[in-house]
DNA sequence: AGCACGCCGACT
DNA sequence: GTCGGCGTGCTC
């Protein structure tokens, strides 16, 4: 048993004796008695047998178990154990991944509706004929009705039901239930999140389109002999690979197999909901950080049961206790929402994969940009690669148009619009069609550029764009440390042009009601989608066409379909392009594409503007030329030439603390030891592995009041790199201020 | 994590 | 001679 304590210490199994009519099995919730006080604590039973496994003295015993069932199956013990190796956490971190947090405790309870029923053994007309006068007339009506109702129906009623068909009926059942006629029930109901919609099954599936067909047909043999694939589906934007999808599920469902959807979770609005529903009705569950304590355990309960069969949901969704997994399907699976954030700081697609080994499933990737390190995979050989080349409908892909910010600004023009922008905003909102404008500004670091020439800085060593530092005027880079003044003229053009950029979208609105004051606009950015259900209030409301012009950051560009929308302007595409992290050319390509994905998504076509001060950055001219293998290529050798994963790894020891000196100190006395131990792990004349390694404080270097040092490893790509990477984590683990660590982090502010 | 044990200082 | 501070160590 573990307990379900999160303590480093206690994380380790220990054992217990249970009387056999408990029918306790590997995988059950238990209440154990714990420590020197016998408190009774949670655990998880790890495995039974019939002899102790270690010699052991004073064994004590199991008190009962918690649920009538494994709350946790089978492969997801063993992928405890995996996740618990791959990601360094505690064994009872993994597993509380397993189950809704509100079971632990006894917190959740079911809910329970009262019903009525005519009583068994009641003689009907005996009872009528007692609600009759003398002359055969109703004397009691409202009681006629319920019985009437209950008759009519033949199964228990819930009271509001009964009471919603016959509102003066109160009082009748409170008459016939102290009578004996009637019978009261508490009956088990479930919280379900979603509703179905009307019409359900009302709509045959469309027929697939040649390509789709070929896709299924490639992938259905696996999942029919349970070979534990994998296949990145790449389909360009509005290729229809949902369609492909719902077909895989619809074979996996056929063959009395479950199917889990993974979508980002900014995907998982009821329109993305909605399609799955419309096919596959109350067979699905959907799963969500929204959800309620109730809502997320009865769903759970409707997965673990196999009442439901198909899941939907975000990241965590991975862990769904489905018994027979069939398939596994990532939608959108280059986006950073499927790497938790805390510990264990899972990657879904990474717990999939494993997930899918352990069961035979198999696993599908989609998506119209797929990460780099995804789609290497698929060039080498370990995924299968099926590419959707096609829109549906053979719709044109939308045209790109892209304006150089320098030329406009030279030859005057200084508002954030550029002319074509401007006149392209003028005709379509004419038009009475809506448009979208996308002012990216992503996290706090900003660059500085020459609004003459283009010019950005960026490190010789690195090549990355140096960061603004506000404190002190200092530009610097965050991967080798180098720091320099922020100089007053452009060292390229030697003109006094220098700005760093930072324009958020509130400026953007302001402009473009000064442009066009009539214009109805809605904004969708950090600040209006704090409350709950902002998000998909305001989307919803841009959908139903209460505004033209939707303004937002990256938010806005995935997932939605709205027919109406015929011009996208990506504002500044710049602020994308030189954020100082090494996946920046990758994230800004994928938004690129993304958000020109929507438009022109019905019949006619669409409008793309990009306006940028780097017209040849490749981000910006393959997302153009909707190549995404032009982009790979360019891409993954300047990975390979810069060294840069995944041809190697980053790991960054984070520390935290309120003094700054010692903090300095210790992180700098780790930074020493562990690097000892890296070179050490790495072995004799590897030592070269080790590519760069420093110890400063972090970008941000005090947070909320907390300073932030940080201890940057960078490790060439070898059979040495998963041992070095431990050896850190080993250390990390051994020091006193439980730094963090993380392996090629998503940022490193 | 939570509880016992244990070894020092202030009190009856 | 005893009560209680929280440092150390263990929990099947």
């Amino acid at each position: 048993v573990i307990v379900d304590i999160a303590h480093a210490n206690i994380d380790k199994c220990f054992t217990y004796t249970f009387d056999p009519t408990l029918a306790v099995q590997p995988g059950m919730r238990v209440l154990v008695p714990f420590g020197a006080g016998n408190r009774p604590t949670e655990g998880f039973v790890l495995s039974t047998s019939e002899e102790p496994t270690q010699p052991c003295v004073n064994l004590k015993q199991i008190v009962r178990v918690l649920d009538p069932y494994p709350a946790i199956g089978e492969d997801q013990l063993e992928l405890c154990h995996y996740i618990k190796k791959t990601y360094h956490c505690l064994l009872v971190d993994a597993l509380r991944l397993m189950i809704p947090a509100q079971m632990r405790g006894g917190r959740v309870k079911e809910k329970t509706v009262q019903t009525i029923q005519i009583a068994p053994g009641t003689d009907l007309s005996k009872a009528r004929s007692a609600l009759l006068k003398k002359d055969g007339s109703v004397k009691y009506p409202a009681q006629m009705a319920v019985l009437d109702l209950l008759e009519q129906t033949g199964i228990p009623m819930a009271v509001s039901d009964v009471l919603a068909c016959l509102p003066e009926a109160k009082s009748a059942i409170l008459t016939l239930l102290k009578k004996g006629i009637l019978q009261k029930q508490a009956q088990k109901v479930n919280r379900t999140p979603t509703h179905l919609p009307y019409g359900k099954n009302a709509s045959e599936p469309p027929a697939l389109t040649d390509e789709q067909r070929a896709a299924v047909d490639l992938i259905l043999p696996s999942l029919h002999a349970r070979s534990a694939q994998t296949y990145l589906l790449h389909g360009v934007t509005g290729s229809g690979k949902t369609e492909v999808y719902m077909h895989l599920i619809a074979d996996c469902l056929a063959s009395d197999r479950q199917a889990i959807v993974l979508v980002p979770e900014i995907a998982l609005t009821p329109q993305t909901t909605n399609r799955f529903l419309h096919r596959f009705g109350e067979r699905v569950a959907v799963l969500h950080s929204r959800l309620s304590a109730g809502e997320r355990y009865d769903e759970w309960q409707r997965i673990r049961t196999g009442e439901a069969q198909v899941v939907v949901g975000a990241r965590s969704a991975v862990f769904a206790p489905v018994k027979e997994l069939g398939i596994i399907i990532i939608d959108e699976e280059h986006e950073h929402s499927y790497q938790s954030d805390h510990t264990p700081r899972y990657h879904a697609v990474q717990i999939a994969r494993k997930r899918c080994e352990l069961t035979g499933a198999t696993l599908v990737l989609g998506s119209a940009t797929p990460s780099i390190v995804s789609y290497l995979r698929a060039r080498t050989g370990s995924y299968q690669l099926v590419e959707l080349t096609k829109r549906v409908l053979d719709l044109p892909l939308p045209g790109v148009q892209i304006v150089d910010l320098r030329e406009e600004f030279l030859s005057g023009n200084n508002s954030i619009f550029s002319a074509a922008l401007k006149s392209k905003l003028k005709t379509c909102i004419g038009s009475g069609k809506q448009a979208i404008l996308l002012m990216n500004r992503r996290g706090y670091a900003t660059f500085i550029s020459c609004r003459g020439c283009g010019h950005v800085f960026t490190c010789p060593d690195c090549d990355v764009a140096m960061t603004y530092h506000r404190y002190g005027e200092r530009i610097k880079c965050h991967y080798c440390g180098r720091e320099a003044a922020v100089p007053h003229t452009c060292p390229a053009c030697g003109k006094a042009y220098l700005k760093h950029f930072g324009v958020g979208t509130q400026q953007v609105e302001e402009q473009l009601l000064a442009l066009f004051p009539d214009v109805k606009t809605l904004r969708v950015d950090f600040d209006t989608t704090r409350t709950k259900d902002a998000h998909q209030k305001l989307l919803s409301a841009f959908a139903n066409g209460e505004a033209q012009v939707l303004i937002g950051t990256q938010m806005i560009a995935k997932g939605l379909d709205f027919p109406n929308v015929t011009l996208v302007g990506v504002v500044a595409a710049d602020a994308s392009l030189y954020i100082p992290d090494y996946r920046s050319a990758e994230r800004a390509f994928q938004l690129f594409t993304q958000v020109a994905g929507r438009a022109g998504r019905a019949g006619e076509k669409g409008d793309v503007v990009i306006q940028t001060y780097s017209p040849s950055h490749p981000s910006i001219y393959f997302a153009k030329q909707h190549d995404f293998q032009g982009f790979f290529a360019y891409e993954l050798a300047q990975r390979k030439a810069a060294l840069f994963p995944p041809f190697s790894a980053f790991v960054r020891v984070l520390f935290l603390g309120e003094e700054q000196e010692s903090l300095e100190r210790e992180g700098s006395e780790f930074a020493l030891c562990c690097k000892e131990r890296v070179l050490q792990s790495l072995g004799q004349g590897n030592e070269r592995e080790l590519l760069y390694d420093c110890a400063c404080f972090a970008p941000i270097a005090k947070r909320e009041g907390i300073y932030r040092f940080m201890v940057l490893f960078k490790l060439l790509r070898t059979k040495h790199t998963t041992g070095a990477v431990d050896a850190i984590y080993t250390c990390a683990g051994e020091h006193a201020r439980h730094p963090l660590v993380e392996v090629n982090p998503s940022n490193l502010f």
